[in-house]
RNA sequence: GCGGAGGGCCGGACGGCCGCUUGGGCAGCUUCCCUGGGAGCGGCCUGGGAGGAAAGUCCGGACUCCAGGAAGCAACGGCGCCGGGUAACGCCCGGCCGGGGAGACCCGAGGGAAAGCGCCACAGAGAACAGACCGCUCCAAUCUCGGAGCAAGGGUGAAACGGUGGGGUAAGAGCCCACCGCGGGACGGGCGACCGGACCGGCACGGCAAGCCCCGCCGGGAGCAACGCCAAAUAGGGGCCGCAGAUGGGGGGCUUCCCCCCGGCGGCUUGGGUUGGCGGCUCGAGCCUGCCGGCAACGGCGGGCCCAGAUGAAUGGCCGUCGAACGGCGCGCGAGCGCCGGGAACAGAAUCCGGCUUACAGGCCCUCCGCGCAU
């Protein structure tokens, strides 16, 4: 396959009802500016992955995934990629905060076989640590 | 049963909870033009959702745009035994020839070397209208030396100007003869590659075309980030009209004034670039099945089916049960069996098809060959 774009997260937003939250939607992040932007915000890092957090001016909370070719092959990224981004469903609409921009960025190896609630864990904690969120 | 050859198929299964994306249905909300419809948002129900290679991007097409009378020629590139299949191919099928194997089968860039150029290293006396080193024979001579004839034997080499046997001769030689090989070939068979071959010729015409070349056939270029449409905002371009003419720059005239061009301000309009959205976008050389034609590739007819359309790129996450390889232990002469551990290869659609190539744990099926045993 010609690969000549660069890597990319995933597509679609998703909404989450928990028991006693309100319904919440949580936007994922598609543009390349978006990006860029969290760059310059604050980075919290974690064996499974790297999470970067700024304040995004909005009302909603947004997510975004990178996974780059240092990840492997496309089989790979893509296990990454999914992974992130079901621990940020489990996890952002308790312990994120509206109003921010989330990046997550995977790591070769370790993203894709850490224990899955290890990676849960982490995010939780990295969120925490990050500020902004809600106890 | 053991060993081997060819081909086809599959490539984890079942379930639970929670998600993503897309089609359809139902009702609702927001919004825009307002008989009616369009756009958007989430909800509920319901259906679809990676591969045999989705890969490498190597060939062939469809489809777009660009260029160009059609076409042809030249250049360049590709292909290259014959016949068939196909939309097409460098692919596939069936043959032919050559080579390998005991066989089933396998391998072959397999047109032309009497159109021309070039090359054939090393060794060797001599390498392409060849040549005489060791030799052989005769004459002369008999110590060396010389003259003539020969190319059978030795030696070199990837290759040495046919092979074996006999006649012949001073010794030899297709010099003559038989068989084999080789060249030509009436005629016969085949659509063809090609096969057979009466008879003729004493043998002449070495190899490399994956060095150039010649011949035949094919090819315009770029690619879905193609291309079409819509909407914004910033900056800027072209055109038209108006304003100011108190005028900055340049030019002209009948020179305290007037005209033209550039520049300024405002409005309208127009074509591009960027970003975002929509279309292209999935019903197709489609899949399944029956019959018919064909050795086959494949084709025809009938019936049934709808089977991913994402775009920072969905098709999943977690758990449970079962589970192949593999490892360990035990049992058995053995194929194997039992228990425990272990947990699934290569790999992820990006406009769509037909191929090729490459990667791949393991499993299943069919046909054939050889050997052994039984009958």
């Amino acid at each position: 396959m010609l690969m000549v774009k660069p890597p990319r997260g995933p597509v679609g937003g998703f909404v989450v009802s928990g028991e006693q939250m309100p319904k919440q939607k949580i936007v994922t992040l598609r543009k390349r500016a978006d990006f860029v932007a969290a760059r310059g915000g604050r980075k919290v890092n974690r064996p499974g992955f790297l999470l970067q957090a700024r304040r995004n001016g909005l009302e909603e909370m947004r997510v975004g995934f990178t996974c780059s070719k240092k990840l492997g092959d496309a089989v790979r990224r893509n296990r990454a990629k999914r992974r992130l981004r079901e621990i940020a469903r489990l996890t952002l609409p308790k312990h994120g905060a509206p109003g921010f921009d989330y990046v997550l960025i995977g790591k070769k190896d370790t993203t894709a076989e850490l224990p899955f609630e290890t990676l849960r864990a982490d995010l939780e904690t990295a969120l925490g640590e990050i500020g902004g969120g809600r106890q």
